[in-house]
DNA sequence: CTCCTTTGGTTGCAGTTGCAACCAAATTTA
DNA sequence: TAAATTTGGTTGCAACTGCAACCAAAGGAG
């Protein structure tokens, strides 16, 4: 089994770590800029709002985000204090807590929306075909669905 | 101009950002299970190593590594503290500092080469074929491309 | 030459993340 | 049922990041 990556393969993942890291940096800057928190905050309001009335468990949000249970649990606390969620007790599971969207957890998840929207389309959905766009979900498609052999 | 993304848009952002923060996760995980630094050691490292013995004023590193100058600064001083780099004045400019790498430095480089390259054959090289590799290289190359308009 | 602005870099402080330990409610085993 | 393990979540502490203020050296304009 070959150890060492190609040059091309090298290439691939170079471009891909320093394009998502610099839309990133640049999707964040515009919500700040627009005075409205960080994205961390729009996929867990996202997660929630999909859940609908009954909510998600914290535990359930954490694997969909991809954030460690302790950072997640600290991110509720502030989204809570701003009062964008509400956590609640479980019945059927007396350890685990629903996290339910509040009325100004939706207002804020799309007014984030609308500045979130229009950065993607600016920095995907305009210098990209329809083609290339499909193709790019396609490969990431590809990527995710690995096994994640640790 | 349109603002909001196509669905097929957001799926491809969606599905970036989420392999990118897993592929990601996944090999900081690999480095730290060797006993090796973080990943933003290796590209500082690996920089300041194609600069060859003159080495790199920090500026220069910073923009090339996307990281902010006061970020960087405290990430020097602790890969000085380490004695993998020197920091030495710049003749030129009484304000710079040159970066050079030392023996250990390059000798971690390397070491940390092992377990990062294996590390993008398996998540990127073995499952991508060449095309799909090279149509990513090339999509991932258009959005670094574009300007950076904030 | 003097004032003003820009650039390269550092530092203090607050906010966030990672790690490990912890608690309590399930679940499994015996 | 009692003991051991796993699971959902929180907390303390250390490390790291972001922001703004800062200092000193260059570079320009008058």
């Amino acid at each position: 089994m070959k150890k060492t990556p190609e040059k091309h393969t090298v290439l691939a993942w170079a471009r891909l770590l320093k394009v998502s890291a610099s839309l990133l940096a640049e999707v964040e800057q515009a919500l700040k800029a627009a005075g409205l928190p960080p994205l961390n905050w729009y996929d867990v309001l996202l997660e929630v709002s999909r859940a609908g009335p009954t909510g998600l468990r914290q535990s359930e949000i954490a694997t969909e985000v991809l954030l460690p249970k302790h950072n997640l649990s600290r991110l509720i606390d502030r989204m809570e204090d701003r009062g964008v969620v509400t956590r609640r007790g479980c019945d059927s599971d007396g350890r685990a807590k629903q996290v339910c969207l509040t009325d100004a957890g939706e207002a804020l998840l799309s007014e984030m929306w609308q500045v979130y929207g229009a950065e993607i389309q600016a920095r995907l959905g305009v210098p990209l075909s329809d083609a290339q766009q499909h193709s790019l979900a396609d490969i990431a498609g590809i990527l995710l669905s690995q096994p994640k052999r640790h």
